[in-house]
DNA sequence: CTAGCATGTGACCATACGGTCATATGACCG
DNA sequence: CGGTCATATGACCGTATGGTCACATGCTAG
């Protein structure tokens, strides 16, 4: 963790350190990041990097904490009693929740996708398996909890579904990010319920029903932008 | 590309080199892959790796080269004439190959992962734009003619259901490594399948439908494994 | 003004990088 | 044998890396 040192800085070059940095590993791979450019962009002499910082690890680490310490402020308020909320509803809220933190802190969502691209690396070893990790068992045992109360289909393959749902959290945000960049549109809901319409619903036509008319309703619809949840059975 | 001097070596030679470079790029971004490491491995003197390629990214570029081209064996005998055939069963056969191509060069499937974290990097950009935006644009037009026959859904988001669809091909792959490590064992197509159930049915209950019964007949089931194609509808 | 102490600072370290080049090697030809 | 050629080789180059350290600076206390 940072020296003393750091915290007692300035907040205001504190963060030109942080915002130099992220700006770096943004660019480069752990191993190819380079404290000389981080200084230079900061404004800092070298020596005093090492009086803020152990070294390039240190800091780092530090950044990935802060990265999902304001994740998590997104994260949180959704995630109270988890098991008390229609399925559905709630991994609409966690996806919309996802998708804010990328829209207020694009760079930092950058970060988290260098970071899974870099997920051999020794330095992250640790740390990815913590959270990583987590994020399948959650939806793991969410899932189960939805089938049990007969909201998901009991024939799922719950492992895989789990590391999917999860997989795709990081999806919608790179994919609104790159068609849409870092716009605050109200609009942004819109792109997870399209994609919890596909998590839903799949895409392949309904097998059933005689009447064969209009498609748009022949599958359960999103909840409207304001409720909190329970539509369904 | 590679210098004529590097054609002309003993296959053995030649491909001690590509080993040593493969196992390399594996284990550090491009950036931070080291020249000395890879000749140290191939077990050759350093200028001579510059007797057979240009420079660093000319040897990465030939190895990106080798494995498109070895993907596409096991993809181009599935992708012939892709607009004839059912979208579900096109779409098993195309994950299918690509799970064996991951299961028969789990190294080169690794590297394939580790371009994609690194994509923002300079030497990779013209070669990724390329063949990561065909994917989307392949998958698009195909959507959109099974959607014209009837088998998708009208209502979907095509972009992005292409774009997920692209995406999953890879973490198909990669969730199969993961759990599974490189056993070639016959089971392999059951993931491909419970994939494409996921892709077709969601995972949500069914609205329709009086009966309860049984949730496993509800829904579209995946082709046999030996057919080729055709069966739904 | 002096002493003590936290902090700032950039020259400097060993090491490693990608890449070069003068020279050595060895095969073929006359 | 001498000459010519492609190839093999590792010492070497400039540059950059992560990290260190002796010293400078400035604040507070006596």
């Amino acid at each position: 963790m940072p020296k003393e040192t750091f915290l007692n800085l300035l907040p205001d070059k504190r963060s030109r350190i942080e915002e130099a940095a992220i700006d770096e590993f943004i660019a480069y791979p752990y191993d190819a990041a380079g404290i000389n450019r981080i200084v230079e962009k900061a404004g800092i002499p070298k020596g005093s990097f090492y009086q803020y910082f152990e070294d390039k690890k240190d800091l780092y680490l530090h950044l990935l904490g802060r990265i999902v310490e304001r994740k998590l402020e997104y994260l949180a308020p959704v995630m109270e009693n988890p098991f008390q909320k229609e399925f559905f509803s709630l991994l609409r809220e966690i996806y919309g929740a996802g998708l804010r933190f990328a829209l207020s802190n694009p760079r930092l969502q950058r970060i988290g996708t260098r970071i899974l691209a870099d997920r051999n690396n020794p330095v992250l070893l640790e740390f990815l398996a913590a959270s990583r990790g987590k994020s399948d068992v959650v939806f793991h045992r969410l899932l189960e909890a939805a089938i049990a109360r007969g909201e998901i289909r009991r024939d799922i393959d719950i492992p895989m579904s789990a590391h999917l749902i999860s997989e795709l959290s990081q999806s919608v945000a790179d994919y609104y990010l790159e068609r849409e960049g870092a716009r605050y549109d109200e609009s942004y809901m819109e792109y997870v319920d399209r994609m919890i319409d596909f998590l839903r619903n799949g895409i392949g036509v309904p097998p059933d029903r005689g009447g064969q008319g209009d498609p748009g309703e022949r599958h359960q619809k999103p909840d409207p932008p304001t409720a909190e949840g329970k539509d369904a059975r």
